[in-house]
DNA sequence: TGGGTATCTTGACAGTGTCAAGACAGTATC
DNA sequence: GATACTGTCTTGACACTGTCAAGATACCCA
């Protein structure tokens, strides 16, 4: 029997998953239609059910992957030997990841599954996750015990985050940024952070 | 003649404007659909149409009306006596003004508008006359004089505007921010752009 | 009074997510 | 090996969307 003319797909579910991360990226969630994605995937427009409760449930594990893949990329981050560079380097990092598959990243922190949507437990567990290891690097040294007295970590890293977030949502969505003031801008913002924290005081230890 | 049946409404175009702005802040963008609106104006599915050139060019107007009302909170703000307090009230200004109506934050900066759709030229104009307005507070008094050395102010509107923006974003679609934290966190953040700037240390001239 | 124009209407089309009911195939049970 | 079961896939249908085309209505100005 042919490959394209079974009836069982045999692997409809991963199938499913890769080819909507490549409509994803290429045509963006509003091209991303379930119809669209079974059509590519050689299959019925209602396939998709059998594998995926409703078009909400396959984006969040479309997300999922998203933040798997941010996670990996924070495990690999050092700030210890040098705080304010090992900075820098983690915000450059973190924008790099929302520019290269900018729908991936709309996706991952959008409304789309926050607001309009119902996050997955699972999306959620993998995303407070993703969060949590960032807290950690604000509890752990070097960044804990430079902290200006009365500074909450937990409160830093939700500000930082935001900072984070914000830059990648105005680069995104093209507004008020673009990416030729990227590095400038973000240099901008790990600077005001370095100064904030008086971390390029003591580099050598003070 | 009955105000229901007659056939020229009379002023469709306001009246439109109107009830979206209803429309949008009651149900989101998502339940803001043309057919309801018409339904709501008491006109027929492709009355607006008339009025405005699609959807998109109604979202820009209706857009174009946050600018203004935000324009217009950026002009009472003074930053002159007390920046370092003059700042902090601006930041409660601004998220107070997007958890006010977080479905017309979500139109004014989400990528309805800027990606998927095509701002208007008017709402372009606008939109960069508040950011412009923004810049302004930077070049003057007083914080221009005191801007560390080598600080650019166009590329410190870009980076405080993108934690401001990330701020509302995280705490509009409830991801890592929720409106208990949204105190301490943009205190937080205000605290870290007033260490950055060195602004508490001189506020009554030093 | 007449014609032009702005406004509003109905009809239609392609697209969407999703439900219900039935067709098919592989698997476990007797 | 036949039978029942269950997971997978299909077609048909529904309500909803934005938008175009063509025709109806009412206002305004010559």
């Amino acid at each position: 029997m042919s490959q394209s003319a079974r009836y069982h797909h045999g692997d409809l579910h991963a199938t499913l998953l890769r080819e909507a991360a490549v409509l994803l990226r290429e045509q963006g969630i509003e091209g991303l239609s379930l119809r669209r994605l079974a059509e590519r995937a050689g299959v019925s427009r209602t396939a998709p059910y059998h594998h995926f409760a409703d078009k909400n449930a396959l984006l969040c594990a479309l997300a999922e992957q998203g933040f798997r893949k941010l996670e990996t990329l924070m495990q690999e981050e050092d700030l210890e030997s040098e705080p304010a560079r090992g900075l820098r380097r983690f915000v450059h990092a973190y924008l790099r990841f929302a520019s290269q598959d900018p729908e991936q990243y709309e996706l991952m922190f959008g409304r789309t599954l926050w607001k309009t949507g119902r996050p997955t437990k699972s999306l959620t567990r993998v995303a407070h996750g993703c969060f949590r290891r960032y807290i950690d690097l604000m509890y752990r040294p070097p960044l804990a015990s430079r902290l200006p007295p009365g500074m909450d970590p937990l409160r830093l890293a939700q500000a930082s985050w935001a900072t984070l977030h914000g830059l990648s949502r105005l680069l995104l969505d093209g507004i008020y940024l673009d990416q030729n003031d990227m590095e400038a801008v973000s240099d901008q913002a790990v600077d005001l952070m370095i100064a904030g924290l008086r971390l390029g005081e003591d580099v050598t230890g003070g």
